[in-house]
DNA sequence: GTTGTTTTAGAACAAATGTTCGTTCCAGCC
DNA sequence: GGCTGGAACGAACATTTGTTCTAAAACAAC
C-alpha cells in the first residue's frame, strides 16, 4: 500500500462513514459534495489512484461499485450483545427474556469481535459487582459474556444459583456422584460441594473480559 | 418484525451474502437473477414487504439504496491487533516493531471491537503463558491487550521488566520518593518494591480477555 | 522563460438502475 | 360463474450514476 494525499486520504474516510452511516457505498457524486471536490472527473481520478494503491476495489459500471478494503472490511463486522445487568454476591443473577435479546431496546450493550462469540446463540453479558468472584480471577468491574444454557458440561464455568445460600457465583462446574464440586478457577481456594437439588445453572460463561485504564 | 414468505426469506439471505462477498448492496436486477425471479417489479414488490417488516431500510431513487437492519449492519467494525507474542515468568516480552504492527504480516491477529481500543495507537497484544500473574487476576491462556508506552500514570497496570531479576511481571505501578511500588491487583498480595533504576516499563495494560470454553 | 507531468473543470454521453403502470394469473369465496 | 385481493409479468420511462474527452490550471524541473 502506497502513501495517499491528504485529498485521498480524506476520500477514504469519507467512504468509511458513508458505508457505516447508511449501509451502502456512496455514488462519485456523493464523493463530490461530501468531501467539497468540484467535478466528478476529480474523484474519479483520485478514486483510481487510491484504488491502484490497494485501499479500494473498485466494481467498473457498477452503481456504487466501491469496496473498502481495509482492516475493517477484511474481517467482518462486530456484534451487539446486551448488557442485561449486574452479577453479585448474593444477588440472583437477572434472567434473560426475549426483550432482553432485542439489542436495539436493551439499555447497554456491548461491541464483541465475532470470534469471541463464535456463532453461539443466546449470548448476553453481567457486569461483576464487588469482589466476591476474585477466586474466578474476576474483577470487581469485569465484564463476563454468557451463553443463556441449562446444563453445562463438566470443568465448564457457569454461573450458578444455590438456593439454600440465595447466592450467585461463578465456579468450575463438576458432576460427582451424588454431589455437585463448585471447583473456583483459582487453584489456591478449596472446592464447595453442593447438593444436586441445591444447584442451578443459570448459563455458562464463554469469555472475560477487563478494561483498565 | 413480522413473518416473511420463503422468497423473501431467500431474498433477504441473498442480500446479506451479496453484501459481504462483494462490499455493497445489490440491485434489483442482481437480486432478480441471484433469487431466480422473473421481474424486477417482483422484486420491487417483495423488498417493500421486506421493509414493511422492518428486515431491510430502502433508499429511494438510490442505485443499491439497501441497507440491511441487523445486529451485523447495525454497529461498526471490529479491528485486528496483532498478537505479538507470549508474556510469561521469567521471559522478557517481546518488543514491537514496526514490522509486527503490519496486521497483515504478523502470524496471529486479535479481533477486537473499536470500543477496547478506543482510538489508542500502538496497540498490541500478548498471550499470558503459565500463572505467574494470579496475582493480577491475569490466567494461564488470557490475552492482555497492551498498549505501547514508557511512562505511565501512578496506578495504571503496565508490563515491567525488572532489570536484576531478569523478569517480567504485570503490576499496578505507584512511584513513591525513592522507590518503586508494584502492586499485585489482587489485594490479598503484598506488593514488591524496586529501585527505579531496576524497572523498565515496556506498555500498559488496557483490557484483559479471557476466553473458555 | 520552456517543458512535461499532475491535477482540476465542465460538459456530454451511455449504461445502470429504480419506478410505474396496465395486464395477467390464481386461489379463495360468495 | 363472477368477484376480489395478492402476486407476478413485462415493457416503457425517468433518474441516477459511471465514463470519457478536451481544455485549462497548477506545479515542478530545468
Amino acid at each position: 500500500m502506497g502513501t495517499l494525499s491528504s485529498k485521498q486520504q480524506h476520500i477514504i474516510d469519507f467512504i468509511r462513514s458513508f458505508l457505516v452511516d447508511r449501509g451502502y457505498p456512496p455514488s462519485i457524486r456523493d464523493i463530490l459534495g461530501g468531501c467539497g471536490l468540484s467535478s466528478t472527473s476529480v474523484v474519479n481520478y483520485n478514486l483510481t489512484i487510491v484504488e491502484r494503491e490497494g485501499y479500494i476495489r473498485r466494481h467498473h459500471s457498477v452503481s456504487r461499485g466501491i469496496e473498502l478494503i481495509d482492516r475493517a472490511s477484511d474481517l467482518g463486522y462486530c456484534l451487539q450483545v446486551p448488557i442485561i445487568g449486574q452479577i453479585a454476591a448474593g444477588e440472583p443473577i437477572p434472567v434473560p427474556t426475549p426483550d432482553t435479546w432485542d439489542v436495539t431496546a436493551s439499555a447497554e450493550t456491548l461491541e464483541v469481535s465475532r470470534d469471541l462469540i463464535r456463532g453461539r446463540e443466546g449470548v448476553y453479558a453481567l457486569k461483576v459487582k464487588g469482589w466476591s468472584m476474585v477466586d474466578a480471577l474476576i474483577n470487581d468491574g469485569d465484564i463476563i459474556l454468557m451463553q443463556y444454557v441449562n446444563v453445562v458440561e463438566n470443568g465448564e464455568m457457569a454461573a450458578i444459583w444455590l438456593k439454600a445460600e440465595k447466592g450467585a457465583t461463578l465456579k468450575k462446574f463438576y458432576g460427582e456422584p451424588g454431589r455437585i464440586r463448585l471447583q473456583p478457577a483459582n487453584s489456591h481456594m478449596q472446592p464447595i460441594y453442593a447438593e444436586p437439588d441445591n444447584v442451578e445453572i443459570q448459563g455458562k460463561v464463554i469469555a472475560v473480559i477487563r478494561q483498565l485504564v
